[in-house]
DNA sequence: GTGAAAGCGCTAACAA
DNA sequence: TTGTTAGCGCTTTCAC
């Protein structure tokens, strides 16, 4: 592997005069320029970029934590933030780390160890809790799950406000008894869409009933499991709310295998709108999230951090969109109830 | 942020000494060690990665080039392989390619570029090739989708026995009439499931038609499209093979919006066993293939490159499993046929 | 416009 | 056992 001094000596210039050529060739002249790339050629010459960033101090490394990749809806976010970082001059140092919070912390340490200029964190956890005092904090962005109150800047969406218009949504079709499954405990994606789950239910002058609401992980088998749950309610819900579209395709797949139809016997709706949603039998009302757009954001917040550029807003909110499909449906009220009007 | 001159100040060693205690404590003496260690303390010393690895030549980074993260296959490749660079000591550094050699050659030239260690390439393209000369080649390990007589090593699944059984899986349900969905033109892949599938058939004593093989490139939306055109034909088939579970699933979709039972007009079968496929209505037959763990030998393979360690085997298979579930299921042959037994 | 030289933070001979 | 010293390959003043 040749390096910038064999570089020099072919060319018969200073290695310093080669660093030149390559970083701001208007400063060297064009007949040395010429003779300069002639020799890199010669010598097959590639930059040692561990010196670059070492002499440089900056690695164009970012780390990406993500809960797990092997969840559609965080494999979009990626793709999102690659093509961003990659777009930047950015690489991406990926740990799926399955919501441990010491593999978190050793990930973000990266940045100590001068090893990555930033971190995106998909998860409401901040690794770099007690690790060092307000003041120096490393770039880190907090996108999708994010820390109510945290100190990073976020890129989120209003899950309150989606939960309450899917909830409303079904509402509008006529359901009073509407179960809702929730995601993982202690996550604010569940907390806040438990929220607008209420908040809805609440303004319709509906009640609440604890043994409509289950608890769920976001995974097929937690579907699953919280449709069993439900459907052995004495009283059980006409329409389902899962959190994830993964649990909603868990949960069809139980509610077909108890010989209710959905649609027709209870309607199902699912949160994130993956690709598989519309291919499902029937295909999933849900709430379409940007997922690739939470990476990019997070990448360009956190390279204008790293870059110190006047950042334009420390928290975003992306938009969602209810997507009605074939899993909900209309049912008659069961019995008049005259405070409801649609 | 302080550094190891720094540490040696305070302990009142050398940056020798404060280098040995960090990495060889046992050549230290006690006391000096504890003096150092109580230095680093104090002084919230972080050793500077970036200069470690320039003055080691060794970065502890591996790229990934995957051809798309948003596909639960690969997902589950890349967790795997995280899994198993995490402890090794080394770390991902991903890029979702989406199939551009551009892209792929780029970062596989990290490791011309001294800021990866080796390559991991899950898809059939040596981002090498004509870039060097074969001596000096770059320790690259090719997983998933394999070059065929390439010079790297590799780790695969045997595609053609794979597919050949599940085709004969349906031959032995009195199918006569199988419809093939191809994976993406040009892939290895598809050219062996194709294989595997011509073989069963023929072996079957079975003709092969050409109507009854279709392109697709093992998304969604294909499977879908694919299925259209095989039902449009006049002489139907009775069961139909898709070479990922993805094209199955939007297969599924497109049978059942023409009126068709799932298995009972039409059998229908997948590839992968993605966690969807067990929750399809009905549930998916398929081949499951060990995804975590080719990301996982791909590691430890390309690990054995580049610390030269005696590598095992160059060309590893694994292993693939025949998955029956619902979607298939024995017909009637519409006619008899004598040379069919089973 | 170009070159000489210092030095980024660390490791690894070699000396003591 | 510990210290001294010479770089790793590059960028970047500062002279010329």
């Amino acid at each position: 592997m040749s390096n910038i001094r064999e570089v020099a000596r072919l060319a018969g210039v200073s290695v310093a005069t080669v660093s030149r050529t390559l970083k701001s060739p208007e400063r060297v002249l064009p007949d040395t320029r010429d003779r300069v790339m002639a020799a890199v050629e010669q010598a097959g010459y590639r930059p040692n970029l561990m010196a670059v960033q070492f002499r440089s101090r900056r690695t164009g490394n970012l780390v990406i934590l993500v809960p797990t990749i092997a969840n559609t809806f965080f494999a979009r976010v990626i793709s999102g933030a690659q093509q961003a970082a990659q777009a930047a001059g950015y690489r991406l140092l990926l740990c799926d780390t399955q919501g441990r919070e010491a593999l978190e912390r050793q990930f973000a340490d990266l940045v100590y160890a001068h090893q990555a200029d930033g971190v995106i964190q998909l998860r409401a956890f901040d690794p770099f809790e007690g690790s060092t005092s307000g003041q120096d904090l490393p770039p880190i962005v907090n996108a999708c799950e994010v820390i109510q109150q945290g100190r990073h800047p976020t890129i989120s969406l209003d899950n309150v406000a989606a939960a309450k218009a899917m909830t409303e949504h079904l509402i509008a079709l006529g359901h009073r008894r509407i179960g809702l499954i929730k995601g993982s405990k202690g996550s604010p994606l569940t907390r806040d869409r438990l929220a607008g789950y209420e908040q809805a239910i609440r303004q319709a002058g509906l009640a609440l009933d604890d043994a409509l609401v289950c608890h769920g992980d976001f995974s097929l088998a937690a579907g699953y499991a919280g449709a069993g749950k439900m459907l052995a309610l004495d009283d059980r819900p006409s329409a389902l709310f899962c959190e994830s579209d993964e649990m909603a395709i868990g949960a069809l797949k139980r509610i077909k295998e108890e010989g209710l139809r959905v649609p027709e016997d209870i309607s199902l709706a699912g949160f994130d709108d993956i690709p598989m949603a519309a291919y499902c039998d029937p295909p999933l009302t849900t709430i379409s999230q940007p997922a690739e757009m939470f990476g990019e954001k997070a990448v360009e917040m956190l390279i204008a951090l790293i870059e110190k550029q006047p950042s334009p807003a420390r928290h975003v909110v992306l938009p969602f969109q209810l997507t009605p499909r074939g899993s909900t449906a209309r049912i008659e009220p069961p019995y008049s109830d005259s405070s409801f009007n649609d």
